[in-house]
DNA sequence: ACAAAAGTGTTACACGTACACCCATGG
DNA sequence: CCATGGGTGTACGTGTAACACTTTTGT
């Protein structure tokens, strides 16, 4: 039995969520688009392995992936029987620019406009995009998706692009300061506007400790988790 | 490679969380303690696979199980590289002991006297026991542990199991009352106080229509979700 | 009558939400 | 000087926690 690994790369580039994905390389379905695979050597770990698919593919490195799902069943790989691990990550798309560079054929895609995918990767995404609304409703996670200064109207449109709806600006930055996990600076963002926007930094030591510890970062939290 | 399932079935007594367990019947570590595991075969489904391990091995059918992780180190099994992915399950001790029959050599173990387990299931275990622990905080999963009638102080008992600590019944009462989710019956359980408490049962429509949208069971959540 | 468990009432307070309004500044 | 986005203040309702107190009934 063949033990694959697909890995999802959800990016953040200031204005949309988007997915990384490459063209497929090799028969069968060559030259669609697709996650990036491929299988687990006998003497690597789970953890090398993926580092490694994913190097090999898109040049990226040092992107912390964590496993989702396992997907086994007997009809998902035409050719030969195989189970798929799949991992995920989300990363700042302008921190790792400079890896993904033309030598591989990655591109980013917005995710509301994913082309088809091949294979089951199209059920993957969807598995990863439940997740990921799960989980950064309870805990600070989407603040990582950020450059090391934000500001909080940028944290603000991160969040809407990931529940797709609008929140209340006020609201929504007196809650995420009340977490006490930003540190503000000095210097304004004035950029999108004339007033200008405090950058903030995150406290990283208090985001580690009590990363299991938040909750509740959208409001009405009930109506979206309600259906994933 | 081998691809090995490990299923953890934890069960309630109406007393105490309990593991159970099997005694290893074949080389290496044969006649220690151990989680029900076996390959998955070629032909066969994650989820027919875990299933049929579990019957085998144990005698219990419909039981309905969770993937959880996915342990994969190249060293964890002596013999051969195997990856395992783990399941687990919660159930009704009571309900199933007609399955659990003498012919299998499955056994009952208190979660806090488990005894050393082979190669890595106690991190299995511990493992499992983290994600009950965070699931059950914020979803009524520990509700379907109990008998189809069940008491308040009952479920109460079987929280204070889970998270090692008491809580005030008064306002645990009010907190489960409040999700709507259970129906009070007329009768009352003499058996544990002189008062007599009252049954409930689940309501199931409810219950699967909300499962992902009730947050906060316990107390202070934030002071039990911090460690896991 | 008493003990012991079940459960109600009460209160103080934190938190969430809605929304009026003020602030800063580039054009 | 005003449009625009950023942000504070205020008010109200709901949820939570702590704990005094009542209710029930077997012995």
């Amino acid at each position: 039995m063949l033990v694959a690994i697909d890995c999802i790369i959800f990016g953040f580039d200031g204005r949309n969520i988007k997915l990384l994905l490459i063209k497929r390389g090799f028969e069968p379905e060559k030259g669609k688009w697709s996650l990036m695979g491929g299988f687990v050597r006998p003497d690597e770990s789970l953890e090398l392995a993926s580092a490694r698919i994913l190097k090999k593919l898109t040049g990226l490195e040092s992107v912390f992936m964590e496993q989702l799902h396992v997907l086994g069943d007997t009809n998902r790989d035409p050719v030969e029987r195989t189970i798929s691990i799949v991992h995920a990550a989300l990363i700042d798309i302008s921190r790792y620019e400079k890896q993904l560079t033309s030598e591989y054929h990655a591109e980013w895609f917005n995710l509301k406009e994913v082309p088809p995918l091949i294979f089951d990767h199209e059920r993957m995404v969807n598995i990863a995009k439940k997740h990921l609304r799960y989980k950064a409703a309870l805990h600070p996670l989407l603040f990582e998706l950020l450059p090391a200064k934000f500001t909080i109207p940028q944290l603000q449109h991160l969040f809407e692009e990931v529940y797709e709806t609008n929140f209340d600006n006020r609201n929504f930055s007196r809650k995420i300061l009340s977490t006490g996990l930003l540190i503000r600076q000095k210097e304004k963002d004035k950029n999108s506007s004339k007033k200008g926007a405090y950058y903030f930094k995150l406290d990283k030591r208090k985001y580690t400790e009590h990363f299991r510890s938040f909750l509740h970062f959208i409001p009405n939290p009930e109506k979206f988790l309600k259906g994933l």
